[in-house]
DNA sequence: AATTACATTTCCATTTATGGAAAAATCGCA
DNA sequence: TGCGATTTTTCCATAAATGGAAATGTAATT
């Protein structure tokens, strides 16, 4: 095929009828524009323009093969123009991938918030625990808990995140509080993402360890529904000190064994390696940095 | 604006999902394809292609302007493919441009056997005595008699003509014939293009020049006409030697002043100068200077 | 877990394109 | 008719692109 180039070379000398005013136009030699078109002339097989020193006309060829290439010439302009302006300003769609512990009202109001300083972005959300291969399914940026594994992934730490036992004074009115973790198993506990109403609660006291398989009446999926359970005495649970700190100092909540807490862990945004982030992406990036979570702590 | 051909190397990754794949389809090096894609990322400052040695993934942006940019290189491809294709073989549309005196049934009948002959060719004809600007007025072909004045027309000779002076025996039943040029001011003449039915002769003998003012009943603007005024024993014609030949020697003309002739007109196709000649402009070519014309002897 | 196969990226010698200057040609004006 | 202005074409030293080989990295297989 001919060079692209030389081509839209050529519909520009066809449209500015000339090869001095078509340099000026493209912002190159005269030499270079004269030899260009003589060498697409050359790869087709055809003469384009019949030309003098001083004149200059389109063969009915030439014209034909101008008004066949003037709109395609025009689509990729304008495919370049859409793509780079939208690359610059904040705008268009994000794919976002978080588990469901975010999906609750704190991080809705967050998105809420940057859609209303960004009225030309959009969001495209997965509340989902769920692995997400990001490039494979497009997502733009991900949120994760946790040890990351794909490390293709570019990853931007937000906070951590540790969870301490807790119980609220009515569930505890009656019972005999834990001294140590074993005693877990004996209590009723409110749990997050339970498997048939049990999980297992890792503890760690400095180097000290502790497994526990914990049960209850109550299993959900987010820290929010679990943390209300708890604040009304249905049990005791594992909640993110971001949940805790404040009823705790109120006493509305009582942290239990307060030697043990749970592994810290990391919390990161991560997206897929870009050479060139768009604008959108990075101003969400900044703006995931600067919101204060109820799910971690800021670094 | 960015490299054309880089984004034809770009589509033609995003199409077979593949460099390797996309290089061998291109029948370029895959160093090449890889290079090209990321001068256009980098022209565009936008990550199009997610990659890995063994994944190849389009971002959301690559997607959206690999669509935008696949139909008008699929246009520009077709372009050029339509444009060689009609380059080569014998089609498309023909400018002709023809003096008045070629508008004739011997004429129309070798653009009619030449029609048949490449039946996808189209004929567009200009019978006119104007001279006309070839190139400006985008003709492909003209035919010319005599001198040439347009020095960047192809000329191609086809013959030439020679006119001799006439009359048919009923003419000169009851009349003197001329013995010198000036004596055909004293008959009837039947002229060809004449002013107020007068026109001047140049005759030639030799070195000897005589330029004769005529006059007669009839003026016509075509040979066939002149000629059959003269048959018919009108007057005295000045005929092309190709109308007389056959009828002189059948006695059904007679030369007069035989000694003089006009002055032998070269006839020539001429055509715009053009480092690649369509093919239907060459097959016309041909047929003509193969076409036994009644208005010229071949060379 | 290590090795192999295969794909993309990078490097460098060679080839090709470019841009500026000069040559050539044409048209308009005096 | 001749000269000057202007445009296109050609030439050549320089810059940039290319293609092949090697390097790098990833995924699949053993």
């Amino acid at each position: 095929m001919a060079d692209l180039n030389d081509i839209a070379v050529f519909v520009k000398v066809a449209q500015l009828g000339s090869f001095s005013r078509a340099s000026h136009a493209l912002g190159m030699p005269v030499s270079t524009v004269s030899r260009k078109v003589s060498a697409l002339e050359a790869e087709l097989g055809v003469t384009l323009l019949q030309r003098t020193t001083r004149k200059l006309a389109l063969t009915s060829q030439g014209q034909d093969y101008f008004h066949e290439c003037s709109e395609p010439l025009n689509l990729l302009f304008d495919a370049e123009r859409v793509l780079t302006q939208t690359q610059r300003k904040p705008e268009g769609t994000l794919k976002i991938s978080v588990p469901v512990v975010l999906g609750q009202d704190p991080f809705l109001e967050f998105i809420s918030d940057f859609l209303k300083l960004y009225p030309r972005i959009k969001i495209d959300l997965f509340i989902t625990n769920l692995f997400l291969d990001l490039i494979a399914e497009n997502v733009d940026v991900g949120i994760r808990f946790g040890e990351l594994k794909d490390s293709t992934l570019i990853a931007k730490k937000l906070g951590s995140q540790v969870r301490y036992v807790v119980a609220s004074p009515e569930y505890l009115k009656d019972r005999k509080p834990p001294t140590k973790p074993a005693d877990l198993g004996l209590h009723q506990c409110v749990l997050l993402n339970g498997k048939n109403n049990e999980a297992e609660w890792e503890l760690l006291n400095g180097r000290k360890r502790a497994e526990i398989r914990v049960a209850g009446p109550i299993s959900s999926r987010d820290f929010q529904s679990v943390s209300t359970f708890v604040y009304r005495g249905h049990g005791i649970g594992l909640l993110p000190s971001t949940y805790c700190n404040d009823k705790i100092e109120k006493g509305e909540l009582v942290r239990l064994l307060p030697d043990w807490a749970s592994r810290q862990l990391e919390v990161h945004a991560v997206y897929p390696t870009r050479n060139f982030l768009p604008s959108r992406l990075h101003v969400f990036l900044e703006a995931l940095r600067a919101w204060k979570s109820p799910l971690w702590t800021l670094p």
